[in-house]
DNA sequence: TGTCCACGTCT
DNA sequence: AAGACGTGGAC
C-alpha cells in the first residue's frame, strides 16, 4: 500500500480539533491528558483536566499533593487507580529526573501507569520522538484500512497492526502522524459500522471500503457477562453527618468513601438495624425509610443496590466509620460515581 | 432496555 | 492469557 502520511497530515492540519493539550503539549499536559483519556471521552475529560491542572500546575505539584484531594480531584473519572499511578509516577519523575519526564520511551513505559500506549503517546507528541502510540482508534482505521478481520484485542494482532502504522510513520512527524491516525478515527473513521467514508482523505486506498465490509470492522471478542452483585447500604444521619466509611486501599474503588454499605447481600429493614446496632450504634426507635432501589453497571460487575435511610441520635461513630457533614462530603471525601442515584440525599 | 465505545494498564 | 478496574453518552 502507499504511504498514507501525506493525505493523512494534510487532513489533519485542516480538521484537528483545538484542545488544550494540543495547543501547550508539554510532556506533562499530554501525560496527564492521555491518563485521562484512558477509557473515557474528551468531553468527559475537559472540565477534569482544567480543574486538576489549576491545582497542581506541575509535576512537583502533583508528586507533593495529599491522598485525599487527589482523589477529590479524580472523583467521578473512573479507573481510580490511574490517580494514584500517577502520582507515584510523578514521585519517581522527582526522585530520579528532577521533575521533568525523561524523553525516552522505555523510560516513560517504566513509570506505573504508562503502558505502550502512553509511552508512545507523550514520546511522539511531547518529544517528537518516532515511535508509535496505538489506541482503539489506530486499530480500528487499521483494521479497515488494511480490511484485517484480525480480532484487536488479541496481542499478537495488536503488535501486527502496530508494525504497519510504523510503516507509513515519517519520522520527523510523529506526532502529528499519531494524533491525525486518532484523529481520524474520533471523527471520520468511527466505529458502530457508520464511517463518514465520504470525508475520508484514505477513502481511495482502505480495502474495507472496497470490499464494503467498514460495518463489520474491527472484529473483536465477545465481552463476557457481568456478575450481578446484590449490595445493600444504609445512609445513617446524625447531627454530626452521615456515617461512612473508607473502601480497602485495593480491589474495587479502592480507597474512595463509601456509606455504611453491605456487598453480595441483599438485607432486609430489620435485618439492617440488627447490623447497624451490632457495629455498636443506637438506632433510636424511628422507624428508618426504605431507599429507592438504584442499579450502577461497572465494566465487570452489576451492582443492584437497595437500602435504608434513618436519623440517629449524636454519638460517636463506631470503628472504621465516621461522621461527615454534607459540607466535607461535597469537598473532601471522593464518592465514587456507583452511589449517583443516592447522592441528592447526602449533598 | 442493552450494547458499544473503550487497548489501556496492571496483575 | 485473562481478569480486574468506572463512567457516561450515543444509538
Amino acid at each position: 500500500m502507499e504511504n498514507i502520511s501525506p493525505a493523512l497530515l494534510e487532513w489533519f492540519y485542516k480538521n484537528r480539533r483545538s484542545l488544550p493539550f494540543r495547543e501547550d503539549p508539554t510532556p506533562y499536559h499530554v501525560w496527564l491528558s492521555e491518563v485521562m483519556l484512558q477509557q473515557t471521552r474528551v468531553s468527559a475529560v475537559l472540565p477534569y483536566y482544567y480543574r486538576f491542572l489549576e491545582a497542581l500546575p506541575d509535576i512537583p505539584a502533583l508528586a507533593a499533593c495529599e491522598e485525599e484531594k487527589l482523589h477529590k480531584l479524580w472523583e467521578g473519572l473512573g479507573y481510580y487507580s490511574r490517580v494514584r499511578n500517577l502520582q507515584k509516577a510523578a514521585k519517581l519523575v522527582c526522585a530520579q529526573y528532577g521533575g521533568q519526564l525523561p524523553a525516552d520511551y522505555a523510560a516513560l513505559l517504566a513509570l506505573p501507569g504508562i503502558g505502550e500506549y502512553t509511552a508512545g503517546a507523550i514520546a511522539s507528541i511531547s518529544f517528537g520522538l518516532p515511535v508509535p502510540a496505538v489506541d482503539g482508534n489506530v486499530l480500528r482505521v487499521f483494521s479497515r484500512l488494511y480490511n484485517d478481520p484480525g480480532v484487536i484485542t488479541e496481542p499478537a494482532v495488536k503488535k501486527a497492526f502496530t508494525a504497519r502504522v510504523m510503516e507509513h510513520q515519517p519520522p520527523e512527524k510523529a506526532g502529528d502522524y499519531n494524533q491525525a491516525l486518532m484523529e481520524l478515527g474520533a471523527l471520520v473513521c468511527v466505529p458502530n459500522g457508520a464511517p463518514l467514508c465520504g470525508q475520508c482523505p484514505l477513502a481511495e486506498v482502505c480495502r474495507a471500503r472496497a470490499a464494503g465490509t467498514t460495518a463489520q470492522l474491527p472484529q473483536k471478542a465477545k465481552p463476557k457477562p457481568r456478575k450481578i452483585v446484590p449490595v445493600t447500604l444504609a445512609l445513617v444521619e446524625s447531627p454530626a453527618g452521615f456515617l461512612v466509611q473508607q473502601r480497602p486501599q485495593k480491589g474495587l474503588l479502592a480507597g474512595l468513601w463509601q456509606p455504611v454499605l453491605w456487598e453480595d447481600e441483599h438485607l432486609l429493614q430489620a435485618e439492617v438495624l440488627a447490623r447497624l446496632t451490632a457495629l455498636g450504634l443506637d438506632t433510636g426507635t424511628a422507624a428508618p425509610a426504605a431507599l429507592p432501589a438504584a442499579k450502577h453497571i461497572f465494566t465487570h460487575i452489576e451492582w443492584l443496590m437497595s437500602g435504608v435511610q434513618l436519623r440517629v441520635a449524636a454519638q460517636s461513630a463506631p470503628a472504621g466509620y465516621v461522621w461527615a457533614s454534607r459540607e466535607q462530603l461535597r469537598t473532601a471525601y471522593a464518592l465514587p460515581g456507583a452511589f449517583r442515584a443516592y447522592k441528592p440525599l447526602l449533598l
